[in-house]
DNA sequence: GCGAATTAAGTTGTGGGCAATATAATTGGG
DNA sequence: CCCAATTATATTGCCCACAACTTAATTCGC
């Protein structure tokens, strides 16, 4: 069997294909989050808590889960780091004890200016035409909706 | 600003796109994997190890470590798992006492037939043309390749 | 040949993901 | 009203990713 059809050959896999360009793009995105404090992951969560202070709205833990596909095994580590950090308070809500809000504080408002460079600065790290990466973002998008709109891939139960 | 030109609006983002995606395909692979006792890194480790033993080869910790792009705090304690699993001895090479390298077992080098189902298992799961799925894996490396040429971004020292 | 520089792997510590489980509040059925 | 089921978040434990550092072996310049 020749490499180059050898379904087991690693260069073959799409699956590697986007696990190593996930981490060579998120160890771009590095040194310029350093210079907010900020992880990626983190990063993430303060783009859902900007859009919804945009609305005026505050996030509870569950949406940012639903946004960023994240369970809060991961999100209330997370939201703590963020909380010390004084860019978020965590408030339980009054008429339902259940529930988790992040609230951003003036210091977590206040970053999303020095924020704003970000994407841009990315743009240029990926050198890449505007419209590709366009193209490629729907393309990835799409292809994620497809496959969690097929569920678990189970026979239906 | 409508949201849809917002720079900083998740949607917009390649970034996340790239993120969700790849989780959602590993998570794909989860189910497939446990029947091998595998996690999916050490999937891949067992890719590049079996394409090494089809050689006559042996790989060494580092060399496993530029096919994925990983360090040996990374590699390290994985394959430590895998040894411990049985599927590989690690061994220093003895004219350079420095080099480990990882070598399968009988056992390892069984597991490959079992696993040789799991790309095919992945396309159906994934749901897409094959072509589509070889055109995106493509602009994926390709991309992969430009990022990791261009060097950390910094203009040459 | 000897010592400094280099190379290879291992160690430590931090932060993410995720499964499984726990805790606590709310809802709903009887 | 009360208790079982449900919902929301937190906790625990395991594994991965990566930076910073350590240890040990080899190479190179002299």
């Amino acid at each position: 069997m020749t490499e180059d059809q050898n379904p087991l050959a690693l260069d073959n896999q799409l699956c590697f294909a986007l696990y190593a360009l996930n981490r060579a793009v998120t160890a771009r995105y590095r040194p310029l989050l350093a210079d907010l404090s900020l992880t990626y992951p983190q990063y993430l969560v303060m783009l859902v808590l900007w859009e919804a202070d945009a609305r005026g709205q505050q996030a509870r833990v569950s949406e940012i889960g639903q946004r960023l596909r994240l369970d809060s095994g991961t999100l209330t580590p997370l939201l703590q780091r963020l909380e010390q950090r004084g860019l978020i308070r965590r408030q339980r809500r009054s008429d339902d004890e259940r529930v988790v809000e992040a609230i951003l504080t003036d210091e977590g408002r206040e970053l999303r200016s020095r924020a704003g460079q970000v994407p841009l600065q990315l743009l240029c790290e990926l050198g890449e035409e505007p419209e590709q990466i366009l193209a490629l973002k729907d393309q990835l998008r799409s292809m994620l909706s497809r496959l969690e709109a097929r569920g678990s891939g189970m026979p239906s139960v």
